[in-house]
DNA sequence: TTAGGACCTG
DNA sequence: CAGGTCCTAA
């Protein structure tokens, strides 16, 4: 490939490059794609193969059935050999029979073109569009010589004319697909969450397309699965703002493209019609801008293709084809140019109302794929390499995009458990810590700690909690999500040895967040932040994925009487729980725990979700976080999609006491470790180290968990729940080290510990709706 | 990793 | 009987 400069200088886009890639094996039906075997032309730029689908004349073909957009047109030829073939059988029909040796016409003004621009090649790297357009009035010019001769032909007139409407649809439809290659670029570039939304509209309008062709379009099975979002935006919307943005990237074409497209607009209107009514019609305003640039103003062929011929014919179709592909050459430049300029005025992150909206909803099918591949080359039928460095070439920042890692579990390195190493302060016997479990001296901070740990207080929340997080009615994600003073409520509640200890070093940074949904929190992380900060984690895949929490498209789980309020969720978290409080209410379901006897029913007719899916599974994990211990009641309430009857809850149940027995489980294994290592190390350890027996963020329980119950980390881990972790970590190891493990029982005092350290779950986990899994 | 079942407890 | 743990299977 071209070095990324070149592809995307003036030059290499603008070169006559562009001519050989009309050799005859672009020719529709005998070569959809562009062939590898054929040496490469001189220049190759990343639109080549744009370039090139532009210049199939079967992609007009069918125009009239209903295409909505470049996706499915470009993606179609590639992918589906039935269209492949009807395309090409189309043009032979339509264009080709009647015109005798139409290829070889083809060929020859390829040839002249092309000579002609072997000519200047080298020098004309810096050829520019006026050179184009010359070209394209002495094609006419010679179209209009040929056409002396043939002109009384009045048998094949019909069939001009019908070539003709084609011709001119192939512009049209080459316009939009410009159009929508421009906005793509466009949006992909500088707004990401645009670009989101982007690729759902892209898929809403392939299905529909699909549906009118009444046949499925290979593109669909092709592109990513993006499965049917929340994206109900309104269309005009995005025409508006698509405005905007064609505004910035040339201004006054667009108003002048306007004035001599009004009358267009009605030949339109009647195409759309028959095509019923794609909104994409308001999309493509604006959509001649680039034409209009390069001097071919429609007025011309309007005029002048009354009087082709038939090699005139075909001459004009490579016109325009060659019009057409330096539009789009200049069109991508442009908006490249554009964007490296304002690279640094060009906010990462659109308007937060959209974004968010945006961002979210419709987002939960691209999981894990390239957004920017996605973007540029999904729909446009481009080779996805190219398109790739495309975005590569011209700004290598732009990758960071991708390839993501888990960053908070990242911070964790891959250390052993071996790690939590927890060096005993007194020299002990294993013989002797079985014999007199309570004679021998006890780790320093178990002797610490242990008398105010066992037996709290019956308060709704135990010692440990920080004074802030006390009330347990407010909204607690504020208090116990994100507890600054995690160290200092750790201090306040832990055995000095444990609060004396440095820090550890800093874990990625929460988002600050705390009040926010989760799913929110992700939004507001990448509406806020720069992604290519660096003390940012880069955005993952999971943050780009619909991993995002509430999935209020046609999934089961949505809840069929409120479809606003994940839409004011997303806008503002507080008032969707208003919302959703006031649904309860109307509902019958108490939040708290009220009966739920009256509120089935209600359910049940509201077509509430029986079964459990793997999103409340996932949900239900991250609730975890806040409660190892939630009543069925409390389960209700935070399900408020589920219907629950006897099976569901004591599932539900069953969930969380799996979720119990994983944490134990991690907290036992660690706990024993420490101990071994406490014992292996003799006399050597220091007390200090004790304070190794922590879940810090970096350390290799931390990951553990969070893997478990917070496999895509999407949701930061809370304070308290690492704070509830080391309890039970010290707890293990108390009773291990003192020997009271040997009683069969010895968990259960654990349990109690730990029961009564849950804290509230924050109101968001309200709303309904589940993480998609 | 999830679910089912045995078994225990309040 | 609800809720919990422990064990086990897939």
């Amino acid at each position: 490939m071209d070095s990324p400069t070149d592809l995307f200088s003036d030059s290499a886009l603008h070169s006559p490059a562009f001519a050989p890639s009309l050799s005859s094996t672009d020719l529709p039906g005998v070569h959809p794609q562009p062939s590898a075997g054929r040496p490469p032309p001189a220049f190759r730029p990343p639109g080549f193969s744009l370039v090139h689908h532009l210049h199939q004349p079967g992609g007009s073909s069918k125009r009239g059935s209903g295409q909505p957009n470049v996706t499915n047109m470009s993606s179609r030829m590639h992918l589906d050999p039935r269209n492949l073939e009807e395309n090409g059988v189309k043009r032979d029909e339509q264009l080709e029979q009647p015109i005798a040796g139409g290829e070889e016409g083809i060929l020859e003004g390829e040839e002249s073109l092309s000579e002609g621009k072997k000519r200047h090649s080298d020098s004309a790297l810096s050829a520019e569009w006026g050179q184009d357009v010359l070209k394209v009035k002495r094609m006419k010019t010679d179209r209009h010589r040929d056409e002396e001769g043939g002109r009384r032909r009045e048998s094949g007139k019909d069939v001009r004319r019908r070539e003709r409407e084609e011709l001119k649809e192939q512009l049209e439809e080459a316009r939009e697909r410009l159009q929508l290659l421009q906005e793509k670029v466009w949006r992909a570039f500088g707004e990401k969450h645009l670009a989101d939304e982007e690729k759902n509209r892209r898929n809403r309008s392939e299905k529909r397309g699909t549906t009118e062709d009444g046949h499925v379009d290979a593109v669909i099975l092709g592109e990513e699965d993006i499965p049917e979002g929340m994206y109900d935006e309104e269309d005009m919307d995005d025409g508006e703002l698509e405005k905007e943005s064609f505004s910035l990237l040339s201004v006054s074409p667009f108003d002048h493209f306007h004035k001599g497209r009004e009358e267009r607009q009605k030949e339109r209107e009647k195409k759309t019609e028959r095509d019923g009514g794609l909104h994409l019609e308001s999309l493509m305003e604006g959509s001649g801008l680039w034409l209009d640039c390069g001097g071919l103003v429609r007025g011309d062929w309007d005029g002048e293709i009354e009087e082709e011929g038939e090699e005139g014919g075909q001459k004009f179709a490579q016109a325009l084809k060659l019009e057409l592909g330096s539009a789009v050459a200049r069109v991508i430049d442009r908006v490249l140019r554009l964007y490296t300029e304002t690279t640094d005025l060009t906010p990462s992150s659109p308007p937060p109302a959209i974004s968010f909206l945006q961002s979210s909803g419709g987002n939960e099918g691209g999981r894990g794929k390239d957004m920017w591949m996605g973007l540029l080359t999904s729909g446009q039928g481009e080779d996805k390499t190219k398109g790739k460095e495309k975005v590569r070439g011209q700004d290598g920042g732009l990758q960071l995009q991708k390839n993501g890692t888990n960053v908070s579990a990242g911070e964790s390195h891959p250390t052993e458990p071996s790690d939590l190493s927890m060096p005993l302060a007194v020299q002990r016997s294993p013989d002797l810590r079985k014999s007199h479990p309570l004679l021998g001296p006890p780790p320093p901070n178990l002797s610490l700690h242990h008398p105010s740990l066992p037996h709290p207080p019956p308060l709704s929340h135990p010692p440990l909690l920080p004074p802030t997080s006390q009330p347990k009615d407010t909204s607690s994600s504020s208090s116990s999500s994100h507890p600054s003073s995690s160290s200092s409520s750790a201090s306040s509640s832990f055995p000095a040895p444990l609060s004396l200890h440095p820090p550890p070093p800093p874990p990625p940074p929460p988002l600050p967040l705390p009040l926010l949904h989760y799913s929110m929190q992700q939004l507001f992380s990448r509406a806020l932040h720069h992604p290519q900060l660096p003390h940012l984690p880069p955005p993952r895949k999971d943050y780009l994925n619909p991993d995002s929490f509430l999935d209020f498209s046609p999934h089961p789980t949505s809840h069929p009487s409120f479809p606003p309020l994940p839409l004011l969720g997303h806008l503002d978290p507080s008032l969707a729980h208003h919302a959703h409080r006031a649904r309860e209410t109307e509902r019958g379901v108490r939040g708290g725990g009220g009966a739920m006897d009256g509120g089935d029913l209600y359910l049940a007719a509201g077509g509430s979700q029986e079964g459990l899916s793997p999103c409340h599974l996932k949900k239900a994990k991250l609730m975890f976080f806040y409660a190892r211990y939630p009543s069925s009641n409390t389960l209700k309430t935070y399900f408020p999609d589920v219907k629950f009857n006897r099976c569901v809850t004591s599932q539900m149940i069953k969930w969380f006491s799996n979720f119990r027995e994983f944490f134990y489980i991690q907290m036992e294994r660690f706990a024993r470790q420490a101990v071994r290592e406490a014992l292996t190390r003799d006399g050597s350890s220091r007390p200090g180290r004790e304070s190794q027996l922590r879940v810090g963020r970096d350390t290799e329980l931390y990951r553990i968990l969070n893997m478990h119950y917070n496999k895509s980390n999407i949701y930061q881990v809370p304070e308290r729940f690492i704070e509830v972790s080391e309890v039970a970590l010290r707890e293990f190891y108390s009773a291990i080290w003192t020997g009271r493990d040997s009683d069969p029982c010895w968990k259960k005092g654990i349990y109690k510990i730990i029961c009564k350290l849950d804290s509230p779950v924050p109101d968001a986990f309200r709303l309904p709706g589940c993480p998609v899994g």
